[in-house]
DNA sequence: CAATTAAAGATAAAATGAATCTATAATTAA
DNA sequence: TTAATTATAGATTCATTTTATCTTTAATTG
């Protein structure tokens, strides 16, 4: 019942590209910087964002990351299934005799959860969270 | 993002043992049985249960398991948290400067997160599972 | 006292998470 | 075209957590 760091590198990363209004790329190693992290660790985070289709990324010289959304766009849900996955909280993988229904009961409570869950963190968006930064001068 | 097989030995046991209508106490070997798990481990996950004060455990000859709670008063948020233990789904360890707020503003969004998902989580009992269960003639 | 049953401890195997290093491919600028 | 830059992918390592077993101990009943 907890999110992996590399979810924590990748919303922070996600909120550190929407701060940056140039559309210039952000490479990985800024983004690193700003997050002690080792460049080639995060890099492999931001890929599955990238995968993921949430930002884009360009090799070579003036190369970077961008924010492929605007970040009213952008929710905690996407950010987390890119890098935690899409399988569900709960899977029962035991089997179930009469008494039970078919498909496990307890499985289908905590689906039913989860899709709550998935509800509330569709509506956080990174644009929440720039709008409680407090403003810069 | 995932919770733990022995929370789903968890919540089939509180299920086993509130459909155990006579009052008396069920044995670490049953419960083990009907799920096909070694008699040890699963004792180590009761265990748990019973210092979160869900059921309760009596040693000796006609010893075993009951529950403490109506199955009404058991809900799923009581079973997870004392298997997965009371962490939260987030907890961010970086250092934010002046652009942050003190406290982790996306740390603070997951945790307005998680607080709906104990809500939730609260609102699914064990009785809810036997209420759902094809009647047994 | 003998049988039964839960609790605790020690240990181990397996899976997952976290992280690093190296090599490769792609792009830009000179 | 070449050199510098930057992301991607692969192999590998280390640490932590999960899952599980075995053994011993403690408590209870008859």
């Amino acid at each position: 019942m907890k999110f992996s760091k590399a979810t924590n590198y990748a919303l922070h990363s996600m909120v550190h590209l929407a701060m940056d209004n140039t559309n210039e790329a952000v490479g990985v190693d800024t983004l690193a910087q700003r997050q002690k992290l080792s460049p080639t660790y995060l890099s492999k985070i931001l890929t599955k964002l990238s995968k993921a289709g949430l930002i884009e990324s360009t090799p070579g010289v003036k190369g970077g990351y961008r924010l492929v959304r605007s970040p009213e766009n952008c929710s905690f849900l996407d950010v987390i299934q890119a890098t935690e996955g899409y399988e569900s909280l709960l899977n029962c993988t035991m089997s179930h005799d009469g008494k039970w229904s078919q498909t496990c009961l307890i499985e289908r409570t905590m689906s039913e959860v989860e899709d709550k869950m998935k509800e509330e963190l569709a509506s956080k968006t990174i644009a929440g969270i720039l709008s409680q930064m407090p403003e810069k001068n």
